[in-house]
Formats: C-alpha cells, structure tokens, sequence
DNA sequence: GTTTTCATGTAACCCGTTACATGATTCA
DNA sequence: TGAATCATGTAACGGGTTACATGAAAAC
C-alpha cells in the first residue's frame, strides 16, 4: 500500500516543491518540461497523489473557486484540486533527494534525478554523475565482450544494431564526463547561452529555430 | 491467455527460427546479441515459450545427452528441454515480421524488428525505418515547441537533460538517414572500415582495446 | 565431494496503462 | 448551444520482475 514507485512519486514532489498545482498540469509538465520524460497517465497519476496525500506529505487544497455561486451550492461539486507540499512532504523528497543507491544509476531513476539537481547538493551531484558514468562502463565492458565473442556469428544488421548501441552509450559517457569536468571547476554547464553560433558547432545545440513557433496544441494526448 | 506480450514472443520465434535452443540459452542470447535489448527475466520467458507451445508454434523437443557431441559444437552444454519452431510458428513469424503498424516504431519494437532485418524484406525494412524516422521526427517537433515555450522558466539542469535528449533524437534521424540511403542504394550497411578518428577519440567504433579477456561470464544474474 | 554453473520453473507482487465514466469551463 | 479542452477519477488488465524452489552436470 505505502510503498508506492520511486520515479513518479519522486517527480512529483520535485515539481509540486518548486510550486503547488493540480493534478492535469502536473501530468503536463510531467510529459514536457521533465527531458525526454516517459508520459506518465492519469491512471498512475491520481492514485499517486492520493497516496501521497494518505502519507501526509501533500494536502489538497480547493483550486479555484467557482466563479459560480449557484453552481458551488449543488450537490456533489466538484472543483480543481490543487496539491501542495506539506513539511513532511518537503522532509521526505529532501531525504530522497540526498540518497544514493545504486537504483540512481538506472536509466529512468538517474534522469529524474538529473532533472532535479538544481535542488540537489554539489556532492551528491557528483556521486549521482560519477555512479551513473561507472554503470555504463560497466555496461560497455559487457557489451565490448560479447561482441568480441560473438562477431562473426551475427548478420550485418544485428551487428549495426550493437553497434549503434555502443556508440550511444560512449556518447553519453562523454556527456557525463563534461558534467563532471563542469561540477568540478564550479559552475558553467557548457558553453552555455551561446547567442551566436559562429562556430561550425560542436554539441548542435537546439538552433533557435524562429520566434516561439508554438502551435498552442503541442501536447500528449492521454 | 493468447495475446501475449508483442516483442518477448516475437524476439523468441526469431531467435527460434535461426535455430532451436533450450530456454536458458534462450535468455542469454535475448539479452547479450541483440543489440541494447532488455534483459528478459526467466519469469516472463518460460511462461511465453508455454503459451506459445499452447499455440502450436512451437514444440518440445528432448535436449541432447551429454554423449551428443554435434549438438555440444557452440556454447554446447546437455539441455533438457529444446524448443523448436513448428511450420506454424514460422508463418506467424512471418506474418509478423511483415506487419507494419505504427506500433513497429516505438523504441523497444523498432529495435526488435531491426534486430531481425536479416530476415525482412526490403520494402518492409525500408517502411519500418521510415516510419521510425517519422516518429522521432514528430517527437522532435514536440520538443522544440516545449523548449520553445518554458525555455526561461527552466533552470540550467533541466535545460541541458532537454537539450541532451534532443541532441539524441536527434543522432539517431541521422542513423536513420544514412540506413535508408543505404537501402535505396543497394546493399552496403555504413562506411564500414571507419578512417581514423583524428579527433581525440569520436564516434569511431571502438572496439579492439587491449585484451577484452576480461570476465568470461559476461552475464546478468536472474 | 563440494561449489559453480547450467537449467527449469512458479507465485506473489509492482508499476503502470487502457478504456471508461463524469463533470466544468471556454469559446466559436 | 454544442464542441473542445480542462479536470478528476476508477476498474480491469498487462507485461514484466523478484524471490523462491528444485535439480542435474561440470569444475575444482
């Protein structure tokens, strides 16, 4: 019963800590703001809250009113719910925030934890940066063995497959490594705002395609 | 009982088709030869050769004594129970392996029917890696606009995990790219030989670092 | 002769989704 | 006024893992 998902749980009380909302934008930014983040459903969403409600670490407060007074009278009303972080709440992503067990490494775990390091401690920035970089090379020792074993056995496109793979993996590994290089000699995190791209460019960074070209309907659909 | 998950059993009947195996080696080569393949537990494999022996695409077969010495050339070990696709399992891995639904192109299915490209026609090969491309491409789409619309509320972390990410996607249009060319152009699957990495140490394939002889059991306890 | 690895399974659980049901608000 | 979108929920299922139980062959 208590021992709801890390993941999600975890994402939400990072984002509900920075402010309070309910329940249909938290799944929004849950879906965009949060990287190349897994869509999460309402049908995780809700019972999480209400869970973490049960725990005492979020409480519901009544979102905007309706406007409506009449309306407000009927029976069975139903408003906007929006949930806010309790001291406990806060205590607890605090103490998630600051452990570091190997889960961290994971694919999923260490980018939500990533997503959160603007609240997260220097070292334990590092540790998280550090473990995650040691895990895939763990990853890309196996992978290079089993290649070694097995090369000739494989057709080319299974080969390319593996190849593909390894070579994302190193790429991230190098992506950690300026991470590192970056936390080590204090603040920077690339070469950041970069207005002017006069060099043929290195990272390709997202390019400043136009003015904010939103199309307002850029959403997941449940 | 019947609509068993779509890439385990379509991983298993490919793998079966290549050649018959016992399910423990099965496991090995689930999640060492394809590529970044998920490790599949024993727990969700056994359970799937059952049902799919239920189905009638596959069939026991007694393993080889230890005294089968042919059996015993790769990897040989005795086995007890071998799994042997039937004429059935092979035309529904057939059916499969031609079937083009958009759900071919979500990550861990793409991968799974690249993995098995050697047994896939070209046109099939050329809509799947379309396909893929269009997604990703979607998906990109989707993530400028985010970025374009909460670029300043972000801070510097969750903008970089975004920015990373896209550069992902990103890399692999490009792979995608040059695989489609390569179709279109008859066979020749990359550059293959790779020129020497003037730049300290790129995308080159790696492989070849000292003796990988490094731990032969290269395998990922249950 | 004991430890390791090979080999096969099962039951309980976990984390999440799909599909559904409902109601409120906004806007053309 | 009706459609789209915002908003909240739930029941049923799905696809997988973990932890456990078991045993036989190989390796030391």
């Amino acid at each position: 019963m208590s021992r709801r998902s890390g993941i999600l749980e975890f994402a939400v009380l990072g984002l509900l800590r920075e402010s309070p909302m309910h329940g249909y934008e938290l799944r929004k930014r849950l879906n965009t703001s949060l990287g190349v983040f897994r869509a999460f459903s309402y049908g995780s969403l809700y019972p999480c809250l209400k869970t973490l409600v049960a725990g005492g670490y979020l409480i519901e407060e009544p979102g905007s009113a309706p406007e409506d007074a009449r309306a407000a009278s009927l029976a069975g009303r139903r408003a906007k719910i929006v949930y806010r972080l309790t001291a406990d709440g806060k205590e607890h992503f605090e103490e998630l925030l600051a452990h570091t067990g190997p889960d961290a490494w994971e694919d999923e775990h260490f980018a939500a934890r990533f997503a959160f390091f603007g609240q997260t401690s220097r070292d334990v920035r590092m540790r998280v940066l550090e473990g995650r970089r040691s895990r895939l090379e763990e990853r890309l020792e196996k992978m290079r063995a089993s290649l070694a074993r097995t090369r000739e056995r494989l057709d080319d496109y299974t080969l390319e497959l593996q190849r593909h793979g390894m070579e994302s993996v190193e790429r991230e590994v190098r992506w950690l490594n300026e991470l590192i290089e970056s936390e080590r000699t204090g603040r920077d995190m690339r070469k950041a705002a970069a207005p002017q791209d006069t060099s043929g460019e290195t990272g390709g960074t997202p390019r400043n395609r136009g003015g904010s070209r939103t199309d307002p309907s850029g959403d997941t659909a449940n």
